[in-house]
DNA sequence: GTTCTAGAAC
DNA sequence: GTTCTAGAAC
């Protein structure tokens, strides 16, 4: 420990010389929010014997924050009355201090520095507690702003003026250092000299690798040495992980400046701007720039490269490969490459590491400008573009974050407990407040290894271990025995609106005006409300399938028929006019009762598509292509009914070159011009139909 | 699934 | 002021 308060002998050493006249210091704190400048304050002035004056230029204006000026000014003035002053605001770099040191030599007082080097994490936790709602956007919008703080951070040197530093990295060197002014008489003095200072240049590490490590380690001690770390927050450990669980997090590093050598400074302003824009949308989420060992979230966002493979800087690496392979199957879904400014969130697939370990429940990949003339699509230094690429860049990564949690907050419990469910959980369940209500419900799923039948209200809410039928035979047998005749084979309870194509199905002789053709197995018709120019539904005649979920292993060759029969018709309004392009599946949770294949033109040219549902349900993971339901029932017997509900509420995308827009008329003004060829992912395997070139 | 409409967003 | 969304009712 350099700091040297416990050397009486010196102390006794200057009495002589200093007993004369007792004299004042001026004690420079530097330090970012939260790092404990006004506690360090309040303590030594709590218990010491000499004279102090707090200069806080958070209160100094009655109570309210006011300027650098006016703190010059209180302190100037009590230092004359013979007071020592703290000066208490942040002072990170050179230009901050100097005036006040200046301030000193006028005064022949000597000026110290304390610089509260403390952890990042631990000033971002204080910094949003403090605030009063913990994890609410001013969470959000501390975080970023302690980010940047000691991005730019300067460390004081003695050559500025200063008689005495001392640098404190943690809180037993705080400690000291309290201790060292509290004693501190009206006639001593403390040595001069530089103490406790490590690494000089040191910069804060700005770093997802440390972050996801703990993934490669055993859990457990990740979990203990978490706990460990935040043993000195003041708040506790068990506080702070209950909350961040019920918080949606958002972990995001810092696009484009590792890699792509964005300039840090401006990059650090369009991430406050950004910030600061979307935090009052996300209400009850928060977001955190990474640096955050042991913060626990549940959304990351991964600076991804355009191929949105695996490797490369090492926040992409390490994403992926804390992710697992899961990641890039999910991510190759949904694009397979990404524009500069743009970003794509996918949901990671359950038996993600990332998942089942952290509770991370998807990946927002964002990809910002590029100014790395080593790498491919340099921008050259041309700032103008890489700023406002760089603002797309954080406008469509929180725009994603957003989206997610519009959908949470729809999802039935059951989902977020499921995401909630993490080892630490486990390890105390009693430390999470949600466990008195739902602890019995897991611990019957956990003993006879079965899972209950959703609740009907939660509507479209099949995920695939509901879907599985498996309860006890009593259980079963209730429900289908009390069934109303609105039931249909998966219990849904479906509105009397929604019964239309059922009872089309059951008696097409009394809808043959509206049918286009009548087979033993299916029938095909127009969609009444079409949401492209063409939209027609294969309409599958069997009593018992409701949708997607009903359909096993012997429907197999329903579905190829119904596949087959969509394929005729798409090909014959192709030979009427080539220049379209279909698309052939199921809606996940369809509205309408009675199994029905959409065959879609690819135009989306209809009046008849308003909302983003109308959009979302054709374009997002929500519609299941034909060619992979069938894929699927081949190899595994059943379709897989994830929870893909929260995809109806994604932001809107292109479908062809996958950019974003704010709403639905500006959607439908891009997609009637955007000529993008349609991603690989849809071109491959035969999920478009389309003329054959001659 | 649509329609209607309050109120949010612009 | 107008535009747009999202929830309720059907």
């Amino acid at each position: 420990m350099a700091v040297d308060h416990n050397k009486k002998d010196m102390d006794i050493d200057n009495k002589g010389e200093e007993e004369q006249k007792g004299k004042p210091v001026m004690v420079i704190l530097v330090g970012a929010p939260g790092s404990g400048k006004s506690t360090f304050c309040e303590r030594v002035m709590g218990s010491s014997l000499r004279p102090w004056t707090r200069i806080c230029q958070d209160t100094i204006n009655n109570g309210k924050a006011g300027t650098k000026p006016q703190c010059l000014k209180r302190a100037a003035a009590a230092l004359k009355e013979g007071k020592s002053v703290f000066i208490d605001r942040c002072n990170l770099d050179k230009e901050q201090r100097s005036d006040f040191v200046k301030l000193g030599c006028g005064a022949q007082v000597d000026a110290h520095a304390v610089v509260l080097d403390l952890p990042a994490k631990l000033c971002i936790s204080r910094s949003i507690k403090r605030t009063g709602h913990e994890g609410n956007l001013q969470g959000g919008k501390a975080a970023a702003v302690v980010n940047r703080m000691l991005q730019k951070k300067e460390l004081p040197k003695l050559n500025e003026g200063f008689a005495r530093i001392v640098f404190c990295h943690n809180e037993n060197d705080v400690e000291a250092t309290i201790t060292a002014y509290t004693a501190l008489g009206p006639l001593d003095t403390l040595s001069n000299g530089c103490f406790g200072q490590k690494n000089p240049d040191a910069k804060i590490q700005l770093g997802i690798m440390k972050f996801l490590k703990k993934v490669e380690a055993p859990f457990q001690c990740a979990a203990s040495k978490e706990v460990k770390e935040s043993e000195n927050l003041a708040k506790g450990s068990v506080d702070a992980d209950v909350s961040v669980d019920e918080i949606t997090t958002l972990a995001f590093p810092s696009i484009s400046t590792a890699d792509f050598q964005f300039n840090n400074e401006t990059a650090s302003d369009i991430i406050v701007e950004k910030v600061e824009e979307f935090v009052n949308k996300l209400k009850n989420a928060r977001l955190v720039l990474v640096d955050l060992r042991g913060l626990r979230c549940n959304v990351i966002a991964n600076a991804a490269n355009w191929r949105l493979k695996p490797g490369g800087g090492g926040v992409n690496a390490a994403i992926f490969t804390a992710a697992g392979l899961a990641l890039e199957t999910a991510t190759k879904e949904r694009a397979n490459s990404l524009l500069p400014g743009h970003a794509v969130v996918v949901p990671l697939p359950s038996d993600s590491p990332l998942y089942t370990r952290e509770g991370v429940s998807h990946v927002i990949h964002v990809l910002g400008p590029n100014m790395n003339p080593q790498r491919p699509n340099s921008l050259n230094n041309d700032y103008n573009k890489g700023c406002s690429i760089l603002r797309e860049a954080y406008t469509s990564l929180f725009t994603g974050f957003l989206s997610i949690l519009r959908s949470r907050s729809k999802l039935p419990r059951r989902i977020s407990e499921k995401l909630a469910l993490t080892p630490l959980d486990l390890k105390d369940p009693s430390l999470d407040p949600r466990n008195h209500l739902t602890n019995s419900d897991q611990k019957i799923k956990r003993d006879d290894g079965c899972v209950y039948e959703r609740s009907k209200k939660c509507k479209g809410a099949n995920d695939e271990t509901v879907a599985d039928i498996s309860a006890p035979s009593s259980t079963y047998g209730k429900v289908t025995g009390d069934k109303s005749k609105l039931e249909g084979p998966t219990s849904k309870t479906w509105g009397s609106w929604a019964q239309a194509l059922y009872h089309i199905a059951m008696h097409p002789e009394k809808h043959k005006a509206e049918l286009l053709e009548v087979l033993d197995d299916v029938l095909v018709l127009n969609d009444l409300y079409p949401k492209a120019c063409k939209h027609l539904l294969v309409l599958a005649r069997h009593e018992g399938l409701d949708g997607l979920a009903d359909v096993h292993q012997e429907h197999l060759q329903l579905l190829m028929t119904m596949h087959a029969v969509g394929l005729k018709w798409a090909e014959k309004l192709l030979h009427e006019d080539s220049s379209m392009v279909f698309r052939l599946g199921y809606h996940l949770a369809p509205s309408m009762r009675q199994l029905h294949l959409h065959v879609i033109s690819q135009d989306f040219n209809s009046n008849h598509l308003k909302n983003k549902k109308h959009w979302n349900s054709f374009n997002t993971a929500f519609f299941r292509d034909s060619v992979d339901v069938i894929e699927e029932i081949k190899n595994h017997g059943k379709a897989t009914i994830k929870d893909e509900d929260f995809q109806l509420s994604m932001e809107l995308r292109c479908h062809r070159c996958r950019s974003a827009h704010p709403n639905i008329p500006r959607l439908k003004s891009h997609i009637s011009i955007c000529q993008a060829p349609f991603p690989h992912a849809l071109l491959e395997n035969g999920h478009l139909v389309l003329a054959l070139k001659t």
